[in-house]
RNA sequence: GGCGCGAUGGCAGAAUGGUGAUGCAGAGGACUGCAAAUCCUCCAAUGCCGGUUCGAUUCCGGCUCGUGCCUCCA
């Protein structure tokens, strides 16, 4: 049994499907005018932590993500510019060409994080056909009304629009940075199409009942997740900040559509902060998966800064958090190379289930990684069992951690070989400069660190090759 | 203004109604030619004020401070 903390009721319940054993998980993906941030890849892990857990309890998951590659308005208030065609004017390509290049990219990073691709990937621009016909069913239901060319969501018409986030509706606009829209009877109604575009020369556009033009910004999800999922899905994930409007609005329209309750379970992992707040791509400079590289950090160290702690509370991150977490992680990934270079047999010991008793409750009890990586400690630390244990366990756990930390033994390649052949003998013959110049070298040139034991001579690799990296 | 979240050792971050993990850093020691490699030991924390309780870091209330959302954003 697997205990899931839900949004809409802020609790942590027992997480029950809807259909035996069969699990229907959406995920609200990438918007790809863009890079993601690692505060967006956050996100992602919190979701392939869930995915594991799931499978690793036994049920049968369909895991479906989006990807926003339509140009969407910069603001909920229907105003402001497409950033999709911002992005191609800014690089001077279409705006095709542009969400599939940083599509790829999104995925190129994640692949770096060992975040696992989702069964289903479904792209907005691939299902207009799907929404158009929910936003007909709205509007043939009387829950949605055209003006001017558009049509929008009537909120009057879903008593509950503001039970899920809480909102008083009466003081939610109280800065004025919304600005009012005389198309709209509610200021808080929503676009479900847009007919009339502002852009002279709007590239992304398709027949509609309403006119030529696009899809608002929360149909997508909607008709996607419904499509894949059937119209009663049982988890449906994003960050906190959908919380307000963008879920908020997902369970408008589908619960009007649809005539019935739409997601058991909502959950929103929390922020990665930065010194001045929260990362946002809005912000211009920002860290991503690249970044860290270059900055010399292995995305699976930003893997394990994540896991480190829950993923309902905000982390701060700066270089120095980074640094100490790599450090973990690189001690943890060499000790069990360590291992695998002779393994002691099992022991069977009953401590070896305990520990994996102790993991897997963790994971169960609304996805404490902490808690988790404690025990992995734990492991590492208990001399009571032998390397096999360890290595069988690490191996085991790694299944969720997903940290590559029982990777298949990369040889050393000829050129490796030499080096350390040739420090041996440098240190044979007490020549100290020589052999500490190319213990260095195979540190810093080609990941390798060579430690000297009471057995002899070792070797292990510092840091697991990077998946995905040319 | 509304809706949230948080405050634990030097840093990060768990847990818990009855003396609080883990990692990084730091100190000391062992080993080593040396070592950022290995091993051992140690250091050190629950924001403030009340309440409930035999007992609170944990529950409740207030305060202070920090932070997120209410425009796109994970």
């Amino acid at each position: 049994m697997i205990k899931l903390f839900n949004s809409a009721t802020r609790q942590i319940e027992p997480f029950i499907p809807i259909h035996g054993n069969k699990v229907g998980l959406y995920a609200c993906g990438p918007t790809v005018y863009n890079y993601a941030h690692i505060g967006n890849m956050r996100a992602y892990l919190f979701e392939d932590t869930l995915q594991r857990t799931l499978r690793h309890c036994g049920y049968d998951v369909t895991f479906v993500m989006n990807i926003t590659d339509v140009g969407h308005l910069q603001s909920d208030a229907d105003e402001g510019d497409d950033k999709m065609a911002l992005a191609a004017k800014r690089e001077q390509k279409s705006p095709w060409d542009i969400a599939r290049f940083y599509e790829e990219a999104f995925f190129r990073h994640t692949k770096m994080l060992n975040i696992q691709r989702p069964d289903i990937v479904a792209r907005a621009t691939e299902h207009i056909p799907e929404m158009i016909a929910m936003v007909k069913t709205l509007q043939d239901k009387g829950y949605a009304y055209e003006s001017e060319g558009n049509v929008y969501f009537d909120v009057a018409k879903f008593p509950d629009y503001a039970a899920f986030a809480r909102l008083k509706m009466n003081d939610q606009q109280a800065t004025g940075r919304v600005e009012f829209d005389s198309r709209k009877q509610n200021q808080a109604d929503f676009a479900l199409w847009f007919s009339q575009s502002k852009f002279p020369n709007q590239i992304m556009k398709w027949d509609s009942p309403w006119g030529e033009g696009f899809p608002g910004w929360h149909i997508e999800c909607s008709a996607m997740a419904s499509k894949y999922l059937g119209e009663h899905i049982d988890i449906h994930c994003g960050g906190i900040d959908h919380i307000p409007v963008h879920h908020t609005n997902e369970i408008a329209q589908a619960e009007c559509c649809f005539d019935h309750k739409w997601v058991n379970v909502w959950m929103h992992g929390a922020f990665l902060t930065v010194d001045d707040g929260k990362m946002s791509k809005s912000k211009g400079d920002f860290l991503t998966v690249d970044k860290l590289r270059a900055d010399g950090f292995h995305p699976l160290a930003y893997r394990y800064f994540i896991l480190s702690a829950h993923y309902r509370n905000e982390l701060r991150f700066d270089y120095d958090i980074l640094t100490a977490a790599q450090k973990a992680y690189q001690g943890l990934y060499e000790k069990v190379q360590e291992w695998q270079v002779a393994p002691e047999a099992p022991t069977n010991s009953p401590a070896t289930q305990s520990y994996a008793d102790e993991f897997w409750a963790a994971l169960r009890e609304d996805l404490h990684t902490p808690t988790a990586l404690t025990v992995v400690w734990k492991v590492v630390k208990d001399e009571t069992l032998s390397t096999g244990d360890k290595l069988a366990l690490l191996t085991e756990f790694d299944t969720l951690l997903g940290l590559r930390l029982t990777p298949e033994v990369i040889p050393l390649s000829s050129a490796e070989e030499t080096l350390i052949t040739e420090r041996g003998q440098a240190r044979t013959d007490k020549n100290w400069a020589e052999s500490d110049r190319l213990r260095d070298l195979l540190l810093k040139e080609h990941n390798i660190q060579v430690k000297d034991t009471a057995r002899g001579m070792i070797w292990v690799r510092v840091l697991p090759p990077i998946e995905g990296e040319s």
